[in-house]
DNA sequence: CATAATCCCGACTAGATTGGTCGGGTATAG
DNA sequence: CTATACCCGACCAATCTAGTCGGGATTATG
């Protein structure tokens, strides 16, 4: 029941994008030093989320990496499914949507329901907390968007 | 994001064994044959819930296990937690309850409110399903027993 | 144009983790 | 005494993780 170090610092990175939004893009050396991050491995990083469509890039000099959506419009959720692909507690859900994978046993699926409950309550928190409210207001405590509790 | 299969495995063997509640020690490689588990792989697993206290045992012949409590006062957390350890979905969230890790960046907090609280949800869910709700009745919805939401 | 900065990307690797297996204990019912 | 069961440390192959490496393509600047 861990994410791994990819997420946590694309989530990190990607508030340090939002905290310097619409002031021209970010170079990934500059990131990797105020974070302690390894350059080469946030490079990987962010081909991912990249090709997710959350960052946009400008190669060459002076170029570097900006997101492709506002702040308020980019949740902690986005972030996890473009690095470890979609969230799910067990493989037995990974079926995709509506088609059960391979849950043969019916004895699996007296346990399904806690494993379907649990994804759903972890893809809400995390879809609940976008990169606006991650960043500010300094010291600012985090509001749920969607009101759901 | 995803639980073991020694995670998978324990839930559903301990299911079998509140499904036989009161009836005697089940063996493991009954147990196993049943829900197509790898009887040594399984005998591990329960070398582990035994230690945490949620099920007892029974050597010799005519031995096995069974649930050091009533169905109902075993929950999944239980059985996560004898298995896995603490539930934390980032590391930095490991230090001993109150004292910070190796939390040194201010950066890094910016993020931590997000994991912390996606920790308290899946202790939730995971908290409030009990064995008892997991085997019946037949059909039966899953029942929140704190109400929290 | 030359150069440096920067993104892009496939291949590689050391170490940890996972999901087991193996071999041999010890206890107990019959 | 023997079969059945739990107990337990050691081992193992495959996979995953967190990087590293080397080079290529693109662009601002001098």
């Amino acid at each position: 029941m861990k994410l791994s170090a990819r997420v946590e610092y694309g989530v990190r990175a990607m508030s340090v994008l939002a905290l310097h939004d619409r002031s021209g893009p970010l170079s990934l050396r500059e990131i990797a030093r105020s974070e302690q991050i390894s350059f080469q491995f946030l490079e990987q990083i962010f081909l991912d989320l990249r090709r997710a469509g959350l960052v946009g890039s400008v190669r060459g000099a002076k170029g570097g990496y900006y997101l492709a959506l506002p702040p308020g419009e980019i949740n902690v959720g986005d972030i996890v499914r473009a690095l470890e692909g979609p969230i799910t507690p067990v493989d037995c859900l990974a079926g995709h949507q509506g088609r059960e994978a391979r849950c043969h046993r019916s004895e699996a699926c007296r346990t399904r329901h806690v494993w379907e409950k649990l994804r759903d309550r972890i893809n809400e928190v995390l879809d609940g907390v976008y990169l606006d409210e991650l960043i500010g207001p300094a010291e600012g405590r985090l509001m749920v968007r969607a009101g759901n509790h």
